[in-house]
RNA sequence: GGAGAGAUGGCAGAGUGGUCGAAUGCGGCGGUCUUGAAAACCGUUGUACCGCGAGGUACCGGGGGUUCGAAUCCCUCUCUCUCCGCCA
C-alpha cells in the first residue's frame, strides 16, 4: 500500500497518476486525509492523557512506599476518570486507524509514468520483439498433439481431482521437468539465489504481496488451518523478507524458485482457455529481487533481459508489452508481459509477467533497509517476475515445432530431457 | 493425537507487581593504544507513532482482562521445545 506520508504531501499527484489506472481516487484520499489527521489528534489526545497517568501512578507508588496510605487512597480516587476518558479514546483510535487501513488497503499502487494510458490488453504497447513466426501448414494445436503423443491426460486429470488440472505422461512428463530445470539453472547462472519454498501460506503473507484481503477468491483456502494454496511463488518468496530490515549493501537480493501455483480463476472455459493455455494448477519459475529504490528500474530491465534470454534460448517468437493502465495489476507500477506466438492457435500467448512494485509491497511486509550508518529505515523496493510459466511455453514449443516426423525439442533442452524428438 | 515445558532487544540470557525499554555476556559500531592488526580499555548500540523542538506515547509472541500501576497475575489464541503415539 501506499505510505500515509506520500499520500498527505502529494495529494493531487496520486489523484492524477491514479487516473491512468482509470481509478478514481479523489474520494477515497479524501477520507484517508480526513482518517489520518483524525488518528494523529485522537492519538495525541490519548498520549496526553496516559503521560498524566502515569505520573499519577508514580506518585502513588511512591506515597504507597513512604507509608502515606490514605494519601494514596485520595489520589487513587482521581485516577478512575482519567482511565474512563482513556478507555474511551483509545477505543476511538482503534476503530479509526481500523479504518484507515481499510481504505488504504484500497488503493492502488501509482503507475510510473513510462505506464500507457489505455483500457485492456489492445491498449498495451509493445516494446520489442524477436524470433521467426515458422510458417506451418494444416499445423494441429497443442491440445490434439497431447493426445496424438500422449503427453498430457486432462481427463485422467479431471477423475481424480477436477477440471484445469492435468496429468502429464512420459515424455511430457520429462519435457515439463526438463523446462523447469532449465530455467532454473538459467536463473542461477544470472545470479538468483535458489530456494524451495512452501506452497501453502499463512494469511499474513498473503497480505504482504497483496491477495489479501481483496482478491481471497482467486486462491484456494484451506479452511481448517487457515492456509492458503499459492497462487505464484511470488507470495511465498517475498514474504521471506516481511518484517526484515536489510543493509542497504545488502541489496539486491536476487531469489529464484520453482513452484507449483494455484489459481481458483472463476474465468470462462471457452476456446481461448482450451487445453493448457489456463489451468488451476501449473508450474512455474519466479525470480524476485528486492531492490534500492535508486536503481530498482534498472533491475527491472535486467529483469526483462533474463527473461528475453531464455525465450530466446528456446527458439520462440516473442515480443514485449507494456502494460498500459487499464490491464496493469493492483500493486504494480511497471510491468512487463513477454508473450511468445503459438503457430496453430495463431496468437500471442502470455508466458510472463515482469513487475516493479516500488515500495508498494514493501510498506505492507515491512521490508526496509537502512543506509551505511544512518539510523533511520526506508521502504526498500520489490519485484518479480515469472522465468518462465511453463504451460504455454509447453503449448508454443509443441505447436511451433510440429514436423512430420515429430516433435523437436530445441537444442538447450536436450540435455535435460535426453531426446530432441518426441514420436 | 496425548502429556509436560516454554516464548524477553541481532544472539544468549536475567528479571515473578512500581524507580524496567528492561541487568549481564556475546556480537555490531565509534574511539584510545599500535607501523597495521589482535588483545585490552572507554563509549555507543531496538522499532514505530505524535511533536518545529524540548519531549511524549506504545511495544518483553498476538489479543483480551485484573490493578492507581503489568515483562511480572488471570483468560485466550498462535508458535517452539521435550516425551509418548502414528508416520513419508
Amino acid at each position: 500500500m501506499l505510505t500515509l506520508k506520500f499520500i498527505q504531501e502529494q495529494k493531487d499527484e496520486v489523484i492524477k497518476r491514479l487516473k491512468v489506472k482509470r481509478f478514481d481516487a479523489t474520494e477515497i484520499i479524501e477520507e484517508i486525509i480526513r482518517l489520518d489527521n483524525e488518528r494523529k489528534s485522537t492519538q495525541a489526545q490519548v498520549e496526553t492523557l496516559q503521560a498524566e497517568m502515569n505520573s499519577l501512578s508514580k506518585e502513588i507508588g511512591q506515597l504507597f512506599k513512604s507509608g502515606q496510605v490514605e494519601e494514596a487512597n485520595k489520589a487513587k480516587a482521581k485516577t478512575g476518570e482519567l482511565k474512563d476518558s482513556i478507555k474511551e479514546l483509545d477505543n476511538k483510535l482503534s476503530e479509526t486507524t481500523t479504518q484507515l487501513n481499510n481504505q488504504l488497503v484500497q488503493l492502488p499502487n501509482v503507475p510510473n509514468e513510462l505506464v500507457p494510458e489505455g483500457k485492456g490488453e489492445e491498449d498495451n504497447v509493445e516494446v520489442k520483439n524477436g524470433g521467426k513466426i515458422p510458417e506451418l501448414h494444416n499445423a494441429v494445436p497443442h491440445w490434439d498433439l497431447i493426445k496424438q503423443y500422449d503427453l498430457i491426460d486432462f481427463e485422467l486429470g479431471t477423475k481424480i481431482t477436477g477440471a484445469g488440472f492435468p496429468v502429464y505422461k512420459g515424455k511430457g512428463a520429462r519435457l515439463q521437468r526438463a523446462l523447469i530445470n532449465f530455467f532454473l539453472d538459467e536463473a542461477v547462472k544470472a545470479g538468483y539465489m535458489e530456494v524451495l519454498p512452501p506452497l501453502v501460506v499463512n494469511e499474513d503473507s498473503g497480505f504482504g504481496t497483496g491477495q489479501l484481503p481483496d482478491k481471497e477468491g482467486q486462491m484456494y483456502h484451506v479452511t481448517a488451518d487457515n492456509l492458503y494454496l499459492i497462487p505464484t511463488a511470488e507470495v511465498p518468496v517475498t514474504n521471506l523478507y516481511r518484517d526484515v530490515i536489510l543493509k542497504a549493501s545488502e541489496m539486491p537480493i536476487k531469489n529464484c524458485a520453482y513452484s507449483a501455483c494455484f489459481r481458483r480463476e472463476a474465468g470462462s472455459w471457452g476456446a481461448h482457455v482450451r487445453g493448457l493455455n489456463r489451468l488451476h494448477q501449473f508450474d512455474k519459475v519466479e525470480i524476485v529481487q528486492v531492490a534500492h529504490p535508486s536503481n530498482s528500474y534498472e533491475v527491472l530491465e535486467q529483469m526483462v533481459a533474463h527473461v528475453q534470454t531464455l525465450v530466446e534460448k528456446l527458439e520462440l517468437p516473442w515480443r514485449i508489452l507494456r502494460l498500459c493502465g487499464g490491464d496493469i495489476s493492483f500493486t504494480s507500477a511497471l510491468t512487463y508481459d513477454f508473450e511468445v506466438y503459438s503457430a496453430a492457435q495463431e496468437r500471442w500467448l502470455e508466458v510472463s509477467s515482469v513487475s516493479n512494485f516500488e515500495s508498494y509491497q514493501a510498506n505492507r511486509l515491512k521490508l526496509r533497509y537502512k543506509e551505511d550508518g544512518e539510523k533511520k529505515t526506508q521502504l526498500a523496493h520489490t519485484l518479480n517476475g515469472s522465468a518462465l510459466a511453463l504451460p504455454r511455453i509447453m503449448a508454443a514449443l509443441l505447436e511451433n515445432n510440429q514436423t512430420e516426423e515429430g516433435i523437436r525439442i530445441p537444442e538447450v533442452l536436450v540435455p535435460y530431457t535426453g531426446f530432441d524428438i518426441i514420436k
